[in-house]
DNA sequence: TTGAATTTTCAAAATATTCTGAAAGTATTT
DNA sequence: AAATACTTTCAGAATATTTTGAAAATTCAA
């Protein structure tokens, strides 16, 4: 297999994957692109590249930077804007995990909330619906929390193998 | 608040979330609908609650059953056929994980392992592009064994209690 | 300043997805 | 075997999402 083509394939791949996720295919693709990019990128290279609008692109590189995943980077003597991705991809999973956390499941976990506050058990009926939901909260709690602690627990790893280098 | 009022909230939250996660808003809003109901409702009976085609109540209760989320049931005297979800929400929650892994995580699989396979490491670009491949690979198997063994029982509510105390 | 280079915006067009409903298919009863 | 009850299919319609590209806004050098 040729260099181009892994890139193509694997290009390709996240982009679909992408979409069965909820999320823009070219965001993606633009992700992807960088990720595998050896240095950093300005609009008109990934335009081409990707054969997309330059309005396209624009947007999309602002939507991945409010993701947290790429970055703008300004080189000396140029004016145009330069993209690179983070690469730690330990880095990038915990972003995606903490921004769809924020995004969808603190979302969901108010409705339930405000649903368990507000509605009073008096019929067999409303106390099976809420059993649902409380049950549901909990699920979703769980895997939050989950997330958090697993996040959290590679984060301190990351800063305490960080402090050993200047132990030595 | 209401019982009917609940369930509305519930149910179009639901089928929200669902959107942003890839998921038809119809299937999770019948899904969201039988989770609810106190006993199995029949196509006549989801065509009127959410005002949809027959048509539409037909496929997606097809593919709620290839997602192994709800379950036919046929009545005794009974010509039409009835629904029930599975309400043990942690039988949901795995249900989910396991199909979304054979569906999204699995493919994904095995297109990195055909790049790490096929393209010969003999330049340094070459040496990165695996590099950030292996990488994914690493974190997609690593997130993939950790929701794999999180969701095996209901024990693993336990676990997250446990976890829970080392991050305070 | 001015003007060229670059980025951003956004209405309209293109594309993708979902939904409808009537017709075809299947099963059951009489 | 005909009528009835119900389910499934699928082409076209409706809806939702994404993309384009040209105009407006911004930035920066001269």
């Amino acid at each position: 297999m040729e260099l181009q083509e892994a890139k193509d394939k694997f290009i390709h791949t996240w982009g679909t994957l992408a979409t069965q996720w909820g999320i823009n295919r070219t965001m993606s693709q633009i992700h992807a692109l960088l990720l595998l990019a050896p240095e950093a990128l300005n609009a008109d290279q990934i335009m081409a590249e990707l054969q997309i609008s330059r309005g396209n692109v624009n947007m999309n590189l602002r939507d991945l930077m409010s993701w947290g995943l790429i970055f703008k980077q300004l080189l000396p003597g140029e004016r145009k804007e330069y993209f690179v991705a983070e690469k730690d991809i330990w880095k990038v999973a915990r972003q995606i995990a903490k921004e769809r956390r924020r995004r969808e499941i603190e979302p969901i976990k108010g409705t339930m909330e405000e649903i368990q506050n507000e509605l009073v058990p008096d019929t067999e009926e409303k106390k099976e619906v809420l059993k649902i939901i409380q049950e549901i909260s909990q699920v979703t709690n769980f895997a939050d929390s989950t997330v958090d602690s697993l996040l959290k627990s590679k984060e301190s790893w990351l800063i305490s193998s960080f402090l050993k280098l200047f132990n030595h």
